[in-house]
DNA sequence: CTGGACCCTGAAGTCAACTTCAGGGTGTAG
DNA sequence: CTACACCCTGAAGTTGACTTCAGGGTCCAG
């Protein structure tokens, strides 16, 4: 798959997939010989979906990177690995708990929007002290 | 309230408090006239924790911004507001969704790396083809 | 009345995550 | 054989969200 190729695959443009193969998110794609042209597989693809939930997710490309090399690991070192897991989980789950308390709060600012404001200012200020 | 009293009580650091007054995300606050030191309310406090929240849900500054001042309008032009506050919520659902399948992910592979490990190498690139 | 903790401003610096640029090679349809 | 879409590299530029810096005023405990 050419670079290209995996551009319209994936979403991603093509010099942000050059940037990420600069930084270590995708291995350094082989190279079809003659022309230096860049050869990328299914692999590269899979990974650049889960790069895609990843971002969405929150997490910085470092981060994402982090849990790419965990995939490699040879399953022996699996110990540090755990950890940092576990430490991602914990860090998902606070992010997931604020993000769930934003909803409540637009939702509810967005019905007292529809039923059309009994008092004078949207009651924005209200949801807003927590 | 100084800047530095509100500092303290709202987690951000000074700096970065006249930061946001300069990019709108707090009114100019009002000044002890004889020193010039700025004087806030309860008001700048209750806006941070906002900022705070909104921050870990993954909204911009701009977009806090924009979600701060729909608390400002008048209650009139509630239109305009509607749509704006609409598209975030279905904005916020889809990045929640995301984290959900991120957490299944993270958790999986959590799992089987406590289980330690049938195959040769961790699970994450199954889990990451989604 | 001085030292240290606090406040002010405007401008420049930093970091992540890209994007754009300059300058050049490749491949193929007409 | 040339026009056009595609590929390459290294370096510089951009944007968002701060942080640091330079240079200065304020306030109060000892």
């Amino acid at each position: 798959m050419t670079i290209g190729e995996l551009a319209r695959a994936s979403g991603f443009r093509v010099e942000t997939i050059r940037y990420y193969e600069r930084e270590g998110l995708l291995p350094r794609a082989h190279r079809w010989r003659d022309n230096n042209y860049r050869d990328f597989d299914k692999e590269a693809l899979a990974r650049l979906h889960f790069v895609r939930r990843a971002k969405a997710a929150g997490f910085t490309l470092r981060e994402i990177r982090e849990l790419l090399d965990l995939s490699l690991t040879p399953g022996e070192a699996c110990g540090e690995v755990e950890a940092l897991l576990s430490r991602k989980l914990a860090e998902l789950d606070r992010r997931m708990a604020e993000m769930h308390r934003m909803r409540e709060n637009l939702a509810a600012l967005l019905a007292s929007c529809r039923a059309g404001e009994a008092e004078g200012a949207c009651p924005v200020l209200r949801a807003m002290r927590q």
